[in-house]
DNA sequence: AGCTCCTAATTGAGAGTTCATCTACTGCGC
DNA sequence: GCGCAGTAGATGAACTCTCAATTAGGAGCT
């Protein structure tokens, strides 16, 4: 494509191959563990939790969508579902009549305080405990500065509001 | 879950929460890049990258699911697209009348190695780039140990059959 | 007011994945 | 030969995601 097209060398090869490997099997694990104990993809778990680390459990979709690093298409779909379940309900900003706002229902509360512990041990048994402690270290500076470098906030969260309440955060 | 639950620790939390924004970021972009450029997402291009580095550029669907990490009934879908596209060609298999074969065609190949270019062009850009020697041989070496830890080859493509021809592996 | 441009969010179609089911064939024991 | 369990792969429905188009409201200008 550029003139200075290179090929992958071998080491990079295998880091790109292994990291896809890796991959697919950690996020297949991880999802069906979710649907199958908490009958949601980890999509939906994540929307779950930014709502439940905002104060009121409440949202602007932009807001949602950016600090869940997902398109707004995708939060509409997804918080329709969402909505249907009972987890979320949607009103609209008296301030600014084109944007609506999610909210975290009880049900939806519930439903995350039950999911978190088999997520979180889930996550733990595939990722974690693969990793020495310096290799955990090594895997968030990785992915920060790819993240940077993408131009985008490794913690979307951590955007200006104010942190989360319960541990729920997987 | 067990009797020695434990949630995340901070360090812990940290790395998870870059680890999937890092993901996201990076696969989106991946994907649509091929999918712009060359017709097809990811998954459908690895496909072609195992069936080009096999000898014959054929393999047994079950093979080629292994080694594309891939559940056989994706791969089935997948394979049916592909074969729409004129990339592959199913056989049935000789020797077990239940196999079928699928062989990468000649407009198959071409297609992998017009896509290729671009597509290792934008690896490098979305995550190479980002990342010292050190990283990416740290990137390897966790990637390895959480793959050898949910019991998996990392390399599923080395299982004894001989490697590839040309370079085309992103 | 009227017009244009921009932002917020939704919608519908198309594509890919998963799950459960189904067909076809193999291999083995009776 | 017959039955039966197990394997290889295909298939259809349900679900999620993406992309493009659409609705609806705000902001600024004349």
């Amino acid at each position: 494509m550029n003139d200075t097209f290179r090929w992958l060398d071998v080491d990079e090869q295998r880091a790109w191959r292994a990291f896809l490997t890796m991959n697919r099997l950690l996020f297949e694990r991880v999802d069906r563990q979710l649907q199958c104990d908490a009958g949601m993809p980890h999509a939906y778990y994540e929307i779950l939790v930014r709502l439940s680390e905002v104060p009121e459990h409440a949202l602007r979709m932009s807001k949602l969508a950016e600090s869940s690093t997902s398109s707004r298409s995708r939060l509409s779909h997804a918080v329709a579902r969402l909505e249907e379940s009972g987890w979320v309900r949607r009103t609209a900003d008296p301030c600014d009549r084109r944007g609506a706002i999610a909210e975290l229902t009880a049900e939806g509360f519930a439903a995350l305080e039950a999911a978190a512990p088999g997520h979180v041990t889930s996550v733990r048994e595939t990722l974690f405990d693969s990793l020495t402690p310096a290799q955990v270290d090594q895997l968030r500076a990785i992915a920060e500065a790819v993240t940077l470098h993408l131009g985008e906030n490794p913690y979307p969260t951590d955007e200006g509001d104010t942190p989360a309440a319960e541990p729920v955060g997987g």
